[in-house]
RNA sequence: CGGGGCGUAGCGCAGCCUGGUAGCGCGCCUGCCUUGGGCGCAGGAGGUCUGGAGUUCGAAUCUCCACGCCCCGACCA
């Protein structure tokens, strides 16, 4: 690292979040444009995440399976609104063996259509209904401005498919896992979002309504952070996925499709980090704490690393992801910084003093320096430790709310508007017509976030048009 | 795909204008010394200067052509 210093965020965010990205050893650059490596790191993150989510999906019934990553060309052409929203970002192979392929193959951008091919074949009955499948992989699309974690040409995610009786039951389920998103999104990573329903030109290609949540970035723009699909019948006609009913009448099903990706990683980043780097969410926390030891001589560093592991050893006993820093040569001024970019909720500093006293200095890192610091016993340190990384959590929370809070205005006209989405979110009536939400994405480059499902407003007046208006949107620049 | 910036040691850069021995900082390795907020000293390893063609006695440097990356815009999980 030529540089120590990181650009701060409010000098330069974007340099700041890649710069915090490759220097967490997050992610790195691979040698193909737009693709990214994910370093251990990041991983240990991410599977945090899938691992929270994954619990989630199993608890309401869903199970994990795994589709091929190669599709023929002629599936994606077969929804219309899919093959138009989809092409132009398609990787396509068209050579295998040597030899070209009589038909092209795609590389997943999303996997409805070999989804849908499979589920026409498995499904007869309204007795083989729902089916609930989810399956963890990545897909591919031609991005052509890409950025670490939040677009890159591949990314990882998770996709849910499912096919139902009744567009209700169809509803019921996009709707509980939006609620499934929010829940994840709000307890685990400590991310306030705002769940809600996108508007026709932000809908996905497919599908007749989405629903997304939306986060508010360290820099006041909107990221869309997971999406839940009614699909109606759209997949279902095009794949002909048929049950016959109990009347004995063939229906078509009812499907939905729902995603969270590693982008989410990139969220955490952006909503959670400071000047000195990561803040990582104790729930999600590759290591929830770090050890220190701090010594000069042969015998302090004997009697440190003793008490060391006993720290340890009774974190561990508490299911508390701790990490011990044994590294050899360097300062502990240097691992502090270090453990610190990296984003580590809590640091255990423990030298002679410490062992003296019988006690430790525990450091949250959302509290930077002294303020932040604690000393206290190592009798029964791991109790002291869960109970603030419950502390650590809530405050991240809370601070996120706060922000966003802050950053979101509910402006009285239009020239309020334009100042409120320079800085953050404006709530706002909204009529409903794409084109008043086409010429303020013109004018302000602001877009239809989402139609927040909280609506305790009532009607109003359209904020760019001002005729009548029966809901608020969230309007903001987005990533 | 339009606009801009940039390709020289692992990373960050200087050298290029005005052609003539490949350089600096950080990192890395070895040793000593240090360690409570990014220690210090000494020694050392590491380069087909993105690729190709041309001009020239001679090219990192000048010319042309490719390729790649980053940033900003139009499009998107």
């Amino acid at each position: 690292m030529a540089d120590r210093k990181l650009p701060t965020r409010s000098e330069d965010f974007s340099e700041w979040y890649n710069q915090v990205v490759l220097r967490a050893e997050m992610a790195d650059y691979a040698p193909v444009r737009g693709c990214m490596i994910v370093r251990p790191y990041g991983w240990a993150l991410w599977e945090n995440i899938t691992y929270q989510l994954d619990r989630r999906f199993k608890a309401t019934g869903h199970l994990n399976a795994a589709f091929p990553l190669l599709i023929p060309r002629s599936f994606i052409d077969k929804e219309k609104h899919h093959v138009a929203g989809f092409s132009p970002e398609l990787a396509v192979v068209t050579i295998g063996g040597g030899e070209e392929l009589e038909e092209p193959l795609v590389i997943r951008p999303t996997s409805e259509t070999i989804i849908g091919h499979a589920y026409a074949k498995w499904i007869q009955s309204y007795r083989d209904l729902p089916v609930l499948i989810n399956q963890w992989n990545s897909v591919v699309r031609w991005e052509l401005r890409t950025k670490l974690f939040l677009r890159t040409l591949e990314f990882f995610w998770q996709e849910g498919h499912t096919a139902h009786a009744t567009l209700e039951e169809a509803e019921a389920e996009t709707r509980q896992m939006l609620d499934i998103y929010t829940d994840f999104a709000v307890r685990e990573a400590a991310v306030p979002v705002i769940p809600g329903r996108k508007s026709d030109a932000e809908r996905f290609a497919g599908a007749d309504r989405t629903y997304s949540i939306e986060a508010m970035m360290g820099d006041g723009k909107a990221l869309q952070a997971g999406t839940s699909h009614n699909l109606g019948q759209n997949f279902a006609k095009a794949f002909e996925i048929k049950y016959l009913d109990n009347g004995g009448v063939h229906q078509f099903c009812w499907t939905t499709s729902w995603g969270l990706s590693t982008r989410f990683v990139g969220a955490i980043v952006m909503v959670h980090g400071d000047d000195q780097g990561l803040i990582l969410p104790p729930r999600l926390a590759p290591y929830q704490a770090v050890i220190v030891p701090i010594f000069k001589s042969d015998e302090e560093k004997r009697a440190v690393f003793e008490a060391a592991q006993k720290i340890r050893a009774e974190m561990i006993a508490a299911d508390i992801r701790v990490k011990m820093d044994e590294r050899e040569g360097m300062s502990p001024g240097f691992k502090f910084n270090d453990w610190e970019m990296r984003g580590v909720p809590l640091r255990v500093e423990l030298g002679p003093k410490d062992v003296a006293s019988g006690n430790a200095v525990l450091s949250r890192r959302d509290r930077p320096g002294r303020e932040g610091k604690v000393s206290v016993s190592q009798q029964g340190i791991a109790g002291v430790v869960e109970k603030l990384l419950v502390e650590i959590q809530d405050a991240l929370f809370q601070r996120a709310l706060d922000f966003r809070n802050s950053n979101t205005a509910e402006p009285k006209d239009y020239g309020e508007f334009k100042i409120a989405v320079e800085k953050g979110f404006a709530l706002s009536h909204w009529c409903g017509s794409s084109d008043c939400e086409g010429k303020i994405k013109e004018e302000t480059k602001a877009t239809m976030r989402c139609i927040p499902l909280d609506q305790t407003a009532g009607p109003g007046k359209c904020i760019y048009c001002g005729q009548s208006a029966h809901e608020r949107a969230i309007f903001a620049k987005a990533y």
